[in-house]
DNA sequence: CGTCTTTGACCAGCGC
DNA sequence: GCGCTGGTCAAAGACG
């Protein structure tokens, strides 16, 4: 199933580690129904591995309580841990299961910067078709990860909050995971920037960059924005949606609205077939993430009322 | 000259 | 409090 795809995507780069993927923070991964105890406390317990409150916060919009979920191929519940053992708690006195309070304090606060983030998988083509204009402002070695991590901000309009961060994939070849934060505060620009400057690569060789005395590399590529062009190309089936886990993406990079929603909801893109697509370019293009913030939205409203985990179907 | 990338320094959040 | 880590700043240099 798709969504067990970029799910575990969502959380390899929520980890911010692309190796460092282990479990979630205050998650209870355990399912609801005949799960042995020494394995739900070893989930419990990777607590201590330190991982970050961002997975928590990813995992956030799948909590759900009183049913069970649909995760990793078998049914999941995905409750705080404190939930959890407050559940078993009251289970213990009074044999019955007692429903989550429903809202959930985070160990740890956020981070300052910390906004709403949409993360995709991309091939370099896909990079390519990125018609915004973006500024690169930075670059750093990530631990866990051989590639270094690129950071843009957006250089179309002064005081644009919207940032995008880029990285090479150490999993798959020729495979970029891409983060988008912020937001734009103008319309898409209808042509790029002066191209001064950009034809540099997005990742020369990334030991060099990193540890190289000051000197500017210059490598001729094809693509703006750095994607560079002789990366492997294969097909991108993967998207992760950090706080739209409502959306899914198929194989021939369609963006697919679940057929779990409302009807009122669909019908906020346009059309209203049983699964509404939005091509990768038209994300680009548009408002598309814009508009998946409403979506959310109603989404929450949605499944709040429904005890059914969303089923995605492709 | 404007815009870009590169890269070391700096800052803030987080864990111990 | 300290060290680690990720995100950002800003100076220097390259490109059209």
């Amino acid at each position: 199933m798709m969504i067990m795809d970029w799910g575990l995507q969502a959380v390899v780069i929520g980890s911010s580690a692309c190796s460092d993927f282990y479990g979630a923070n205050n998650i209870d991964f355990s399912p609801n129904l005949d799960f042995p105890q020494s394995e739900y406390l070893s989930f419990c317990e990777m607590k201590k591995e330190g991982f970050s409150d961002e997975l928590e916060e990813l995992y956030k919009p799948f909590y759900h309580v009183g049913g069970q979920n649909t995760f990793m191929g078998s049914s999941i519940s995905l409750v705080p841990k404190e939930v959890k053992e407050e559940q078993r708690e009251e289970q213990r006195h009074e044999q019955q299961v007692v429903a989550a309070p429903s809202t959930y304090v985070p160990k740890y606060k956020k981070r300052k910067n910390e906004q709403k983030r949409v993360v995709l998988q991309l091939t370099a083509d896909d990079l390519s078709s990125d018609k915004w204009a973006w500024r690169k402002y930075g670059q750093k070695p990530i631990k866990g990860s051989p590639y270094p991590r690129s950071y843009y901000r957006c250089s179309s309009s002064k005081g644009c909050l919207a940032r995008k961060q880029v990285e090479q994939s150490c999993t798959e070849t020729g495979i970029f995971i891409v983060t988008y934060t912020g937001e734009h505060n103008h319309s898409q620009p209808t042509r790029r920037n002066s191209l001064a400057g950009t034809i540099k690569s997005e990742f020369p060789n990334s030991k060099n960059s990193i540890n190289s005395p000051k000197k500017m590399v210059k490598e001729k590529i094809s693509s703006p924005h750095g994607s560079t062009s002789n990366l492997n190309s294969s097909p991108t089936n993967l998207l992760s949606v950090e706080e739209f886990p409502e959306i899914e993406i198929n194989q021939e990079n369609n963006i697919i609205i679940g057929d779990y929603y409302d009807e009122g909801i669909r019908n906020m893109f346009e059309g209203s077939d049983e699964n509404e697509c939005v091509s990768i370019q038209d994300m680009f293009d548009g408002d598309f993430f814009a508009g998946l913030e409403d979506i959310h939205d109603g989404f929450n409203s949605s499944f709040g009322r429904n005890s059914t985990f969303p089923h995605f179907s492709s």
